[in-house]
RNA sequence: GGAGAGAUGGCUGAGCGGUCGAAAGCGCCCGCCUCGAAAGCGGGUAGGCGCAUGACGCGCCUCUCGGGUUCGAAUCCCGAUCUCUCCGCCA
């Protein structure tokens, strides 16, 4: 959410940036709502001044003076009323819109679709195969590391099981994730996978994301697509101190989606599911541009760092604005290099919001001089699991249809350096 | 799941339908005192919205939330939510 007076003063920033990201969003309508409210406002806000004057005055009068004036607020206070009734219409709406004004992408954003994402940085050189390449599929069948008809059979398409050291790879991941940010001063935190509509709203996923989410009606709750959504709302509602910023949390949580929309997309295999795990930065800091832009650099680099930590090769990329969420402001994916792909696939995320998150969660600080100001919030990937399995997999095969398993996750698997087929 | 009790400012806790945005205490901040500190004394200490913005400011709303009664509600009525206690169940 953006600011009220900033949309008023700034409406063609607003359509350039709605239009930058594809985004339908009626601005001149929410101008015109905004005029109303306040001019309703004034009149509202005149009459109970004029009821709470007459109010003191009848509560000292007696008699026929008293029994006259209580027939004339009568009147009033059936108008103030009316008038309220409107007011709260006319903010309805205009909080409709308000939830869907998009943040202006940043300068350096480059405008367009996919095709628009400028590759910043690469790092490693994809593997040269001598041997024919097995895709993670065919690796984790003779592994026996991945069991996908049973979790079509049990849970349906999209589903599976991770078992043996796949599944131990699996949580080696996410704990030498979670281990590299504890020990850069994050703060773990385990979150509720299962949200509140506000939550949902608060971090910018509602409206707009309702089919993507997995809901469960009988308690109106929502099962998060990421525990940035249960991390941001942490603090909703609540005013910090500016000295115990900015905050770095590290959640871990299972994560849900229904890629809507996306049949036929990204079948094979474990790449595209609706339901994985996920190691996650948030920070939440003062309401400074700088100061965002370098806990972004933070997070950004902290991730680059584990994918590097994995030996995995990987480019960094700026995210287009026709493919960036409604309230980030720039956006960088981490792609690894994923041999059965023959290409690079997603494997982190990298947003920043300026206030919009915060605004929309009622999320703010009082600065050293007493004012009161909404944060600055931000989120990345730390792992993202087992989407990261499948370039371990690939990467590491080995012409037997064998795996290495990368230095850094040994210490978490008993030392295991290869996992090999099982006869 | 069943039964009962309760939700007031950062916290504790008063509050007759008008004089209550709200007593008192604690905490915190600023002064005085002191070599310094404690104690003591004096003062200050919620958020949102609108108008005005050179500054001081003026008005409206908020006593969990939503609705109702009333000229007027923290106080009365209804509903929701949450918390606590007891019972049952349970990883």
């Amino acid at each position: 959410m953006l600011d009220l007076a900033y949309i008023r003063e700034h409406p063609e920033e607003i359509k350039q940036a709605a239009a930058k990201k594809r985004l339908d969003v009626d601005v001149d309508r929410l101008l015109a709502l905004d005029v109303e409210r306040r001019t309703l406002i004034k009149e509202v806000e005149a009459l109970r001044a004029k009821k709470n004057a007459a109010s003191d005055r009848i509560a000292k009068l007696v008699g026929e003076e008293k029994a006259r004036a209580i027939a004339e607020m009568r009147e009033a206070s059936a108008r103030e009323k009316e008038l309220a009734a409107t007011l709260k219409e006319v903010e309805a709406e205009l909080e409709r819109l308000l939830l869907l004004v998009p943040s202006p992408p940043a300068p350096d954003v480059p405008e367009g679709d996919e095709s628009a994402n400028v590759v910043i940085r690469t790092w490693g050189t994809p593997r040269e195969f001598d041997f024919p390449l097995r895709d993670h599929v065919e690796l984790a069948e003779l592994l026996d590391l991945i069991d996908i008809p049973r979790g079509v059979k049990v849970a349906g398409t999209r589903f599976y099981y991770l078992k043996n050291e796949g599944a131990l790879l699996h949580w080696a991941v996410c704990r030498f994730a979670l281990d590299h940010l504890v020990r850069k001063g994050f703060t773990p935190i385990y979150v509720p996978v299962l949200v509140k509509r506000e939550a949902m709203v608060g971090t910018g996923y509602f409206p707009g994301g309702e089919e993507q989410a997995y809901k469960i009606p009988e308690d109106d709750l929502f099962l998060v697509g990421t525990a940035e959504v249960s991390l941001c709302a942490y603090h909703a509602d609540e005013i910090l101190a500016e000295d115990e910023l900015p905050r770095h949390y590290v959640g871990y949580s299972s994560c849900f989606r229904r890629e809507a929309g996306t049949y036929g997309k990204d079948t094979r295999g474990i790449y595209r599911i609706h339901q994985f795990d996920k190691v996650e930065q948030v920070v939440i800091c003062r309401n400074d541009v700088e100061e965002s832009i370098r806990e972004q650099d933070f997070i950004q680099e902290n991730a680059e760092e584990i994918v590097r930590a994995l030996g995995l090769p990987h480019r960094v990329v700026v995210v287009a604005t026709a493919e960036m969420g409604q309230g980030q402001v720039k956006k960088y994916d981490i792609e690894t290099w994923m041999p059965g792909r023959g290409g690079y696939g997603e494997t982190h995320s990298c947003s920043r919001f300026y206030d919009f998150q915060a605004r929309r969660l009622n999320l703010r600080y009082r600065t050293k001089e007493g004012e009161i100001k909404f944060c600055h919030t931000l989120n990345n990937t730390a792992i993202a699991s087992p989407r990261i399995l499948i370039a371990i997999l690939e990467n590491y095969q080995q012409a037997d249809g064998s795996v290495v398993v990368p230095e850094v996750l040994r210490p978490y698997l008993g030392g295991m350096e290869v996992i090999r087929p099982k006869r």
